[in-house]
RNA sequence: CGGGGCGUAGCGCAGCCUGGUAGCGCGUUCGGUUCGGGACCGAAAGGCCGGAGGUUCAAACCCUCUCGCCCCGACCA
């Protein structure tokens, strides 16, 4: 290919709102055009990278007896109302309506149609296990897409659905899958990443792991334990609590706290730390429920762990009318003294290993101190719903968790019959019995994958690409071809090293040196030859690293021999 | 959905407060000189000032409404 014809303007200038390294780069190398928010358009530097990543991702789903499909981006609302999912997801998922006014959706995960497919197609233990999968376009109407390809609306994913006929075999297969990835996130040139355990979201089921990709600019935080490697989404983190409070109970004590609501202003005022005080925290669970929620004053209630307790339905935060329906205060509320039976109560395991608390007298401007929960309170159930914090302790070894920051690129679930059952996607077994198939579905989002590389590998001059994807595997750049012969000597060379197979990109414009050193940083090719009358009156041609400050001179006709062998080498240190 | 910000030439921006025939840098085109880390000189092309309505003799500029985009948060994976 030569930069000539290649459709890819670079700028000089920092794009604005690109404050990613990332999107900064992949915007200053033209490799891509935003259309839309969260939506892109692929420049063919991008193309021919996403094109080696699917290509990657291919080989190591057919190595686990994946076979390739590909399902619709468009699907009717039928087909999702029979798992009951379409009422179930939100507004991220787009939904229009078709000339003849049927209820039509865009695709943001494929389960319903490969639960059909699988349904159709098989019918006997003898076919499974089997496992399907597609690279294909997603719509996800995210609320806030941001971050060039980090976060969108629109991308591709490869997403892989397995189908089993025991939960044994199906965790097995899991595991293989969870191995495959680490495959593909390797020969991508990935190398920090880890997996954590996550939230299953909406997809639903069991046991669920996210690959994370570990970076400051991470959107999701990550609790990790350095010694016993346990680590989780904060999503699902878990933490250990310390010893329960060997305190004698004293008894409740109404005190005055005029104006002061917050935890940090009660705590202030009364000399206490926020850990001696009960939080109370109200939501509302599916449009009339309340729900009551205690916990230690000093951690913050995970909404995701709540949601699950909960179980399927909308979730808010309580009004202040709606707390005060109950006979509760805001600012002054605890379930202390109120009717129990009028709404959910939650008691996080924090406030029963604590002793004589502080918190809300249900009264305007006063608290109670030395509350027990066990005393003190009839009813309500016990939770753990509390976010971790750096430092708390693991749930496995008891060493400090730490804290870190990610972005999700790839992830797995254990299904088991979320959709099998209700779409009566089921084999007989040897005795001849009908079941419901066991699922696992396993996603990698390759414009993720794509972002996350850069992140990994640039400087200050652009992306660094591995070998394993690099849009080209050597960049030539012909300085002033018109003389000395230059071109000529160029040209001969590039046929000579595109007929031996090598992927090349030629810069043939006449453009000073700065210029075209300056593009080939920004196209990140990981190779780079440099001819100029100066060096070819030598007979020689500068072979350069990308990223690497030095370089080496090699005679001309060497070039093709030499090269073909670092190519190789290049090659061979991403293969898994 | 809440908070903040921005829409003016392909890109980055000034002009708006204080209304009076739209400007700068980069890029692009043509001619010339240069030629190993984003050269220089000269000429040129390119804009319904996001859209609609209003105020005014006159609107990029003032007012109202709308659409789009960015950042932070909430939400989601």
């Amino acid at each position: 290919m030569r930069v000539s014809k290649l459709v890819a303007r670079t700028l000089r200038e920092d794009p604005k709102d690109a404050p990613l390294r990332s999107h900064n780069l992949l915007l200053r190398g033209g490799y891509i055009l935003q259309v839309s928010t969260g939506i892109y358009t692929l420049m063919p530097l991008a193309k021919r990278i996403t094109t080696k990543i699917e290509r990657i991702i291919r080989e190591e789903m057919n190595r686990i007896d994946g076979q390739e499909i590909t399902m619709p981006v468009v699907m009717p609302r039928e087909l999702w109302e029979e798992a009951g999912r379409y009422e179930g997801v939100g507004p991220e998922m787009l939904r229009f309506r078709d000339r003849n006014g049927n209820d039509m959706l865009l695709g943001m995960t494929h389960e319903e149609p490969v639960v059909q497919a699988a349904r159709a197609h098989i019918t006997s233990y003898r076919q499974l296990p089997v496992m399907m999968y597609q690279i294909q376009t997603k719509f996800r109407d995210e609320a806030r897409s941001r971050g060039g390809l980090i976060r969108v609306r629109e991308f591709t994913m490869k997403d892989a659905y397995s189908f089993h006929t025991t939960s044994e075999d199906m965790v097995e297969y899991y595991n293989r899958c969870h191995a495959a990835y680490a495959r593909i996130f390797r020969r991508a040139g990935l190398k920090n990443f880890i997996d954590v355990e996550s939230d299953t979201g909406m997809m639903g089921g069991g046991m669920s792991h996210e690959f994370m990709f570990l970076t400051d600019v991470g959107e999701d935080t990550l609790f990790i334990c350095d010694k016993c490697h346990y680590r989780a989404n904060r999503e699902v983190a878990r933490f250990a609590f310390g010893a329960a409070s060997a305190d004698a109970e004293r008894p409740l004590e109404k005190v005055a706290t005029p104006g002061h609501k917050t935890i940090e202003e009660v705590s202030t005022f009364l000399g206490v730390t926020a850990a001696d005080t009960a939080k109370a925290v109200l939501y509302v669970h599916n449009k009339t429920n309340l729900v009551f929620v205690l916990i230690r004053g000093d951690f913050e209630v995970n909404e995701t762990k709540l949601a699950k307790i909960l179980g399927k339905g909308e979730l808010r935060a309580a009004q202040d009318d709606e707390i005060r329906a109950l006979g509760a205060v805001p600012g002054y509320a605890s379930p202390v003294g109120l009717d129990v039976s009028r709404f959910t109560l939650l008691i996080d395991e924090t406030i029963l290993r604590s002793k004589n608390l502080v918190t809300g007298a249900n009264e305007e401007g006063f608290h109670v101190k030395n509350f027990n929960a066990g005393r003190d309170l009839k009813g309500g159930k016990t939770v753990e719903i509390a976010t971790p914090r750096e430092g708390d302790a693991c749930c496995e070894c008891g060493a400090p968790l730490r804290v870190s920051r990610g972005i999700e690129i790839g992830n797995i679930f254990q299904l088991g019959t979320k959709y099998s059952a209700p779409m009566r996607c089921e084999f007989l077994d040897a005795d001849g019995k009908s079941r419901p198939m066991i699922m696992g579905c396993y996603g990698i989002g390759v414009g993720r994958l794509l972002a996350s590389v850069i992140e990994e590998h640039n400087d200050d001059y652009g992306p660094i690409w591995p070998m394993s994807i690099a849009p080209y595997e050597v960049h030539v750049c012909v300085l002033d071809p018109v003389k000395g012969g230059v071109g000529e000597v160029a040209a001969r060379l590039v046929g000579e090293l595109e007929a031996a197979g090598v992927e090349v990109l030629v810069d043939d414009r006449n453009e000073k040196a700065g210029v075209q050193f300056a593009d080939a940083d920004l196209f990140g090719v990981p190779l780079r030859l440099i001819l100029s009358p100066r060096n070819l009156a030598q007979g020689m041609v500068e072979f350069k690293l990308r990223g690497q400050k030095g370089s080496e001179m090699w005679p001309v006709d060497e070039v093709p021999a030499r090269l073909s062998e670092v190519i190789a080498r290049e090659k061979a240190s991403y293969l898994d």
